[in-house]
DNA sequence: TTTTTTTCTTAATCTAGTTCATTTTTTGCA
DNA sequence: TGCAAAAAATGAACTAGATTAAGAAAAAAA
């Protein structure tokens, strides 16, 4: 049984988007299990289905992949009040071709495949939740991508900084710069030169 | 009053994800309005409100941004049966980033931002279509991130390729360009090594 | 058909960002 | 607290891909 304490946070992620009654949020939060993962711990591996939609209650969690060069590249990042997976996956229920480890010690929440389909057809506000931060997460892919296209890698990590400055201070330098897109010793590069400009 | 022969391709894009009867099809189609445009029309623009969301029936659509140095970048393709829009703009009804223009004349069905919210408000099952199509334009944009991040020019174009040999017939070679990541002249050159390879 | 405009190709030059090798700093843990 | 391992910084050599420029081909317009 879940504890108040752990679904706090997530319970005001849905009421500030879906209009629910107590019970309709208690019945909801019934069907999280909670985790707790070490710092570098794998939550999800490639070849296996994700078999979960990861809420971070608190830490930091990245999903990433190899490429065949053996180089490694962050997808996403989730700390705080934020959902994780490998989508592709679990949405599909596919092998997944992420990983996704914890970058600090980590509480979460996890919603099971199962689950998440007997609550879609319990009460159709759930579903409505579903839809909107599948929505929410689409808007940001496009964003993601088209920053990508169309800025340099300054510019990428300038507006990163300047979005996300929680999650700079909490994640690995290398994780960042595969995010942004480049290498750890150009983000290494570009961090001195903007931080010379400033004094 | 639409006709039947429009609606087609809508109606089995709709059927094969969510289970509906033929009135309830009936009665969501009913919402969309037809609407047609000659190549170089734009439907949507930066600075206004994206109304709608466009399913094309035939043609072929693109979304773009120019950068702050006027160079234009390719978001996505729509052709036949495939929904475009500035999503970040018509979900949050925020002003738009990106244009959305027709590359060939083309037919498409229209759904203002309005006609959605009464049709998820009138069956649980419209609600459920958008939250699959939104699930997979997510997974999509997450493929197009990991494929962005971690994949030569070179390797981005064979897949494309691969993947989607319709569209690359059907659009300018410009803006797959900029789809991919990589300029035009490179990418002439690119298919130039490549053909040259296979002969 | 001819003219005009748009798209594509080719080639030379250039550069943002990578690679690789080494040093310094930070982190974790016995 | 001290030592090994991981992460970050630095610099030099390199390259994938951009830029520029000019001509060829294709498509649209007249």
């Amino acid at each position: 049984m879940l504890h108040l304490k752990d679904t706090g946070t997530l319970r005001k992620h849905i009421l500030s988007r879906v209009d629910m009654d107590e019970d309709e949020v208690n019945h909801f939060l019934s069907h999280f299990t909670t985790a707790k993962f070490k710092k570098k711990q794998f939550v999800i591996q490639p070849n296996f289905v994700a078999k979960h939609r990861i809420y971070v209650v608190n830490g930091a969690l990245r999903s990433f992949v190899f490429n065949e060069n053996g180089q490694d590249f962050t997808i996403n990042f989730a700390i705080d009040d934020w959902w994780i997976s490998d989508f592709n996956s679990y949405i599909f229920q596919q092998p997944a071709t992420l990983f996704v480890e914890a970058l600090a010690d980590s509480s979460v929440l996890l919603l099971s495949f199962e689950n998440e389909q007997l609550l879609k057809k319990a009460n159709h506000k759930y579903e409505t939740y579903f839809r909107i931060i599948a929505e929410g997460g689409l808007a940001q892919h496009q964003r993601r991508v088209i920053t990508n296209l169309s800025k340099s890698a300054e510019e990428r990590y300038r507006e990163f900084e300047e979005k996300y400055p929680q999650i700079s201070q909490k994640v690995p330098q290398y994780a960042l710069a595969s995010f942004l897109g480049m290498t750890t010793e150009y983000l290494s590069k570009v961090r001195n030169k903007l931080s010379s400009k400033k004094n």
